[in-house]
RNA sequence: GCUCUCGUAGUUCAACGGAUAGAACGCGAGCUUGCGGAGCUCGUAAUCUGGGUUCGAUUCCCGGCGAGGGCACCA
């Protein structure tokens, strides 16, 4: 058992024999924000004082007292209003360095979803649309989501669901005709602008996408969507994520229009549309077949979700899309749990912000437009510019992964669900708070140990070393780790990856690690360990960790 | 109108009901014998408002003000 695990264990029991009733898991333990304060603190003695009628400084020194002596705890002590605080002993902070250097690509991971299989759906661009903002947004937290259950134990499996059907297609197609010099983008924006326009027209297309009833259509259909993908996939591998499965709603319209007309009892008819009445949920009414016959999203959805059943036997499956989708989705997961009860609580949706403009609203019909592929080229050109001076081999290589880093970093650092402000200048931004600043500490931490190496130091790990605010840092990793897997939000990794770097920068500029003398070995180690540690953390943010920029 | 989110330094973000609200950018002052200045050190500056619950509230509850999303054949 780790130390917090002994702490609480030991917490759950002193409590027990003075009335208190909590299990281990549930006593509050916190990891200090000031080392003076110790690594782990909890305020259960003031919580519960009244209740049992003490003092709460009188109650944390019984408790301290019944605490007696525990591994891998070098001190307890009260401190303020009545907090205890536990100091770990040498060993502990000595050993996760240790841990981290053994365990390698594997530090940080747990088990906590072992033996699960989980499906996690992400990204979701449209064919025949730009690469958006909203579709990098989604692809950095469902792929950062995705590398943190893995290192949970669960088996993931990734999936990307993409509209090739539906208005916007027809748009599309409408708008190539009229121009056939377009961009498929540009395309999209031409045919949305007329659209008002020429509606019976555009409405015609959409059909005859659907039933594939004209052959002129279709073979600028299939050409169109295949370029559409094609591009896709080189900018996955930029962005580091390889799919298992993909899904189109060309497969989940019929699918999903059969699920709703064989579930009559679910739905209502109205206005010749069928629709779902989420009124009696406290939700509201979404139609999910049309008065003219075509599914809906709504009912694409629920083609989808039994699709994804038959393709992977998995116990959760986790759709990650823009918060606007999120009273959307209420509806469409109380309609699926009434068609598929026993599959209850099995489909989850996490959302992400929407990326917003200190310029104002942009949108694809003006040409305003930032698409996710613009930012991304802005920024390997700025990378590019700073990396001229650089060390490492390949400057196009690096470029590219500094300004993932960027981008991800800037999406990742905040809580997934708020919404984000765009400033163009900020996510250019290589320095301070932002994911090149970690890649700077890592590739330092690289070179540092180059030189080691080179000056015969080995490094190390002495048990007896007095730990520092660094290495006090690293054994807190894998609980992080846990906790940003649990609530789904990877920007705890974030931020720690930044505390990380920033006390290793500290840490270095007054330390020279390398100088021959007796401890240099051991900040050899704990140089490596961070290393370890910094890289796992860029890891699980979908950033890739270079030894040299 | 109904409903869901969200209001923290000048700006962009942290803070699982706890201790002196933590960073970054900006601004001001510094850091050249050293392993990488995409760096380091110091300073500057904030919880929208009024109640309530609590030993303790940025966090939970209620009201107000402000911003954003959603609400029938788009996705």
């Amino acid at each position: 058992m780790n130390v917090r695990g002994t702490i609480q264990q030991a917490l759950s029991l002193v409590l027990l024999k003075l009335g208190v009733e909590l299990d281990a898991q549930e006593v509050p333990l916190e990891h200090t924000d000031d080392f003076a304060h110790g690594d782990y603190a909890t305020g259960l003695a003031l919580r519960y004082a009244k209740k049992l009628d003490i003092g709460s400084r009188e109650l944390a020194e019984k408790i301290i007292s019944s605490l007696g002596t525990l591994a891998g705890v070098s001190k307890i002590e009260m401190a303020g209003a009545g907090f205890i605080n536990f100091h770990l002993s040498r060993s502990v902070v000595a050993g996760a360095m240790s841990d981290a250097r053994e365990a390698e690509k594997a530090w940080g991971t747990g088990d906590a979803e072992k033996g699960k299989t989980i499906l996690v759906e992400y990204t979701d661009p449209n064919p025949f649309k730009e690469f958006h903002i909203g579709h990098l947004m989604s692809n950095a937290i469902g792929e950062s989501l995705a590398r943190l259950l893995e290192f949970s134990g669960a088996r993931v499996v990734r999936a990307n669901y993409q509209g090739d059907v539906g208005l916007h297609v027809a748009k599309a197609l409408w708008g190539k005709i009229q121009k056939p010099a377009l961009s498929w983008g540009e395309a999209y924006a031409y045919g949305s602008e007329q659209y008002e326009h020429h509606t019976a027209e555009i409405d015609l297309v959409n059909k005859e996408v659907y039933e594939k009833s004209d052959a002129k259509i279709n073979d600028l259909y299939t050409e169109g969507r295949a370029e559409s993908l094609k591009h896709f996939e080189t900018l996955y591998k930029t962005l580091g994520t390889k799919f298992d499965f993909y899904f189109f709603e060309s497969e989940t319209a019929l699918r999903g229009r059969a699920v709703v007309r064989a579930h009559q009892c679910v739905f209502e008819e109205s206005e010749g549309a069928i629709v779902f009445k989420g009124e009696k949920y406290g939700l509201h009414t979404r139609v999910f077949i049309t008065s003219s016959g075509l599914p809906t999203y709504e009912a694409k959805d629920l083609g989808l979700a039994e699709m994804k059943k038959e393709k992977v036997q998995f116990d959760t499956s986790i759709t990650v899309t823009a918060s606007e989708q999120n009273d959307y989705f209420s509806v469409v997961l109380k309609a699926l749990e009434l068609i598929h009860p026993e599959w209850r609580g099995q489909f989850q949706h996490v959302s992400h912000g929407m990326m917003r403009f200190a310029e104002g609203k942009m949108s694809s019909r003006k040409g305003n437009i930032i698409t996710g592929e613009s930012i991304l080229h802005e920024l390997i050109e700025g990378a590019r510019e700073r990396a001229k001076e650089s060390r490492a081999d390949d400057i196009a290589v690096l470029s590219e992964q500094v300004a993932v880093a960027a981008v991800k970093y800037q999406i990742l650092r905040q809580t997934a669900g708020k919404d984000i402000i765009f400033e163009r200048e900020r996510a250019l931004s290589l320095e301070g708070d932002s994911g090149p600043y970690v890649q700077y500490a890592h590739a330092r931490a690289c070179a540092v140990l180059e030189k080691a190496k080179g000056g015969g130091v080995v490094a190390h790990v002495d048990e007896n070393a007095s730990p520092n605010e660094l290495s006090r840092l690293l054994y807190r990793f894998p609980e992080i780790v846990a906790r940003a897997s649990r609530e789904r939000e990877p920007h705890y990794v974030a931020t720690f990856a930044l505390e990380v770097a920033g006390a290793f920068n500290s840490w270095y500029a007054n330390e020279q690690i390398v100088d021959g003398s007796t401890s240099s070995p051991h900040k050899v180690a704990l140089t490596d360990a961070v290393r370890v540690t910094l890289r796992n953390c860029l890891w699980l943010l979908g950033i890739s960790a270079p030894d040299a920029m």
